[in-house]
DNA sequence: TTTCCCAAAAGTGTATACAAAATTGTATTT
DNA sequence: AAATACAATTTTGTATACACTTTTGGGAAA
């Protein structure tokens, strides 16, 4: 099962729609993948069903698979999750992390800083690395699992928060800070800078949707 | 995407292996479904990959698929991260639940308690379509999409609590209070209920993971 | 007997042809 | 002009053949 190349075409795929390429409700059809990836019907069906499989793509019979896209219920509903989701996991790290795992995640976070105000291609993958280092520290894989794929779709409704004013300095501040409770292994800072990361990212997406015209 | 075959197929290889037919690491060979259910290797592939998404089966590249297996290290995590999110759904559902729902709650428990009474085939699927009804009235899709995702993966390793004496009775007990807490809106009385569920549950699937020689 | 190599078999990966459904475009009728 | 029916096109669903990799088994060399 899973090709080396479904794998290539369903990140880059997936690259497409986080990144805004492919907007939601776009239409994924496969000569199209076919004729871009250079490879057969069966190896793209295959990467489809991967991105449907992830949440990224809807798919109906007979009538192929489109971009998902998220009414303001369902992002409500994500990131009511994603907070209970990483306050549970916030405690995890604090009573699991490893000093190596630290280190890392400072390493990570000049890299991240770097990236954010050079404002380069890979700054927000960057960012999602960082996050995502972070929450691997809780060592609990499904609960990482689980947290990474309710990110991963909160983030299929594009938006550019990074373009706001000193938003780019207030992550990079964000980071440290969360490195900084985590080393003095206080929860409720932990827990507070969470919260406040998701609370900024909902109400963004939520402002960008409601800029948006319902068809 | 998905033919309504290859639904079809996905579901009766998940019922094998959910009720124990196929047993974890047990191999699955594209031939031999292909044999059972008289269709084309691409439907096949198509509901293997399925429920590799769903975490069921564990696929290597040219080397097939074999049925998920589990350790004690996972089982463990799992039943952590289920606690957690069914605690939250817990509130939720006092919160949202309609009476219709209620109403509906109490239906299929008589129903679920006569399956189990006389020991009916599906009696392990109707209990888990309780479970699934009530967390499905927490009004949040995602956290229920979850919940679903993990009980399914922790029902892999099979197991029989059902056999031991008072079980039986003492679930259809368990879930008439469930239903009484809710209707009383007592969200500790029904955390305790649902902690206590999937606690019995958890060392049920230990013990007999440690009976289970290790290859 | 044991080890190693290589050929046969088993099984998965990929491409492609054909079938079936949905969509689009067009001509006909009103 | 609007609505409808129907043919042509587009697109997805399914079967199958061929390619590639892994596993298996048997014989030759040590």
């Amino acid at each position: 099962m899973s090709s080396i190349n479904s794998i290539r075409i369903f990140k880059e795929i997936e690259g497409d729609i986080l990144s805004g390429c492919f907007k939601p409700r776009e239409r994924l059809v496969e000569m199209d993948l076919i004729s871009r990836f250079g490879v057969s019907r069966t190896v793209i069906r295959e990467a489809l069903k991967s991105l449907e499989a992830r949440g990224l793509v809807r798919a109906t019979p007979y009538r192929g698979v489109v971009v998902a896209d998220l009414t303001t219920e369902e992002i409500e509903e994500i990131y009511f999750v994603r907070t209970e989701l990483e306050k549970i996991a916030a405690k995890l790290v604090i009573e699991h992390i490893t000093s190596k795992e630290i280190q890392e995640l400072k390493r990570l976070s000049k890299e991240v800083a770097r990236h954010l105000r050079e404002k380069t291609h890979q700054m927000i993958e960057k960012d999602s690395e960082f996050h995502r280092m972070i929450f691997k520290a809780c060592h609990n894989s499904y609960l990482y699992e689980v947290i990474d794929y309710l990110r991963t779709k909160a983030h299929i409704v594009r938006f550019n928060a990074w373009s706001l004013p000193r938003r780019i300095e207030q992550s990079i501040v964000e980071h440290r800070e969360m490195i900084q409770a985590i080393e003095d292994k206080n929860l409720s800072q932990l827990e507070k800078l969470i919260v406040k990361h998701l609370t900024i990212s909902k109400n963004s997406y939520l402002t960008q949707l409601k800029g948006s015209v319902a068809i």
